[in-house]
DNA sequence: GCCAACGTTGGC
DNA sequence: GCCAACGTTGGC
């Protein structure tokens, strides 16, 4: 069981569309990092939990909780020559991008914004807050999910 | 819109 | 395999 962090730009798919679609579900395509499509492909596993992250945005932070419901695929969006997350190095034969399906658990009331969770000496070594660090995707301790949950609680009154 | 930090690319 | 140039991310 691992617990995540998954990025997304609520203009283009927020913690409301998710739970907009069928089944509240939908597959996370479109990544495009070594990185993080490792982390996606080796380590991701069905009902493993994601702290639904919006980022590039007015207030960004953490805007609930998702889980993985299906384990990595080919992301097929990779090989449509019509898609903006085309590659024409990968194709269905070979494929080089993988993604998940992705379904809510439940959105917060109130987002829990960055500003608040870098208050919190506790999460100061959480890669999110890590200088530097862009990745998409990324992995969450027990520890900081559990505290991160504490949180979202109170912060949820 | 700025810019720091990184990842990727491509010439050599 | 080095490394400069370029592109992207994402908070501010």
């Amino acid at each position: 069981m691992h617990y995540w962090l998954m990025k997304s730009e609520p203009d283009v798919f927020s913690i409301d569309d998710l739970q907009e679609r069928p089944g509240h579900t939908t597959h996370w395509d479109g990544v495009r990092n070594y990185q993080a499509r490792n982390m996606m492909r080796d380590d991701m596993s069905v009902n493993d939990l994601v702290l639904f992250y919006h980022s590039s945005c007015k207030v960004p932070g953490i805007a609930g909780i998702a889980l993985i419901a299906r384990a990595a695929y080919p992301d097929f969006t990779s090989w449509n020559p019509e898609s903006e997350y085309y590659d024409p190095k990968s194709s269905a034969g070979n494929p080089r991008w993988y993604m998940v399906d992705v379904k809510s658990v439940r959105k917060f009331k109130h987002l829990l914004p960055l500003e608040e969770l870098k208050k919190h000496e506790a999460l100061h070594d959480m890669p999110l807050l890590r200088r530097g660090n862009r990745l998409s995707i990324m992995p969450v301790s027990k520890a900081h999910w559990d505290y991160i949950l504490a949180l979202a609680g109170r912060n949820n009154g």
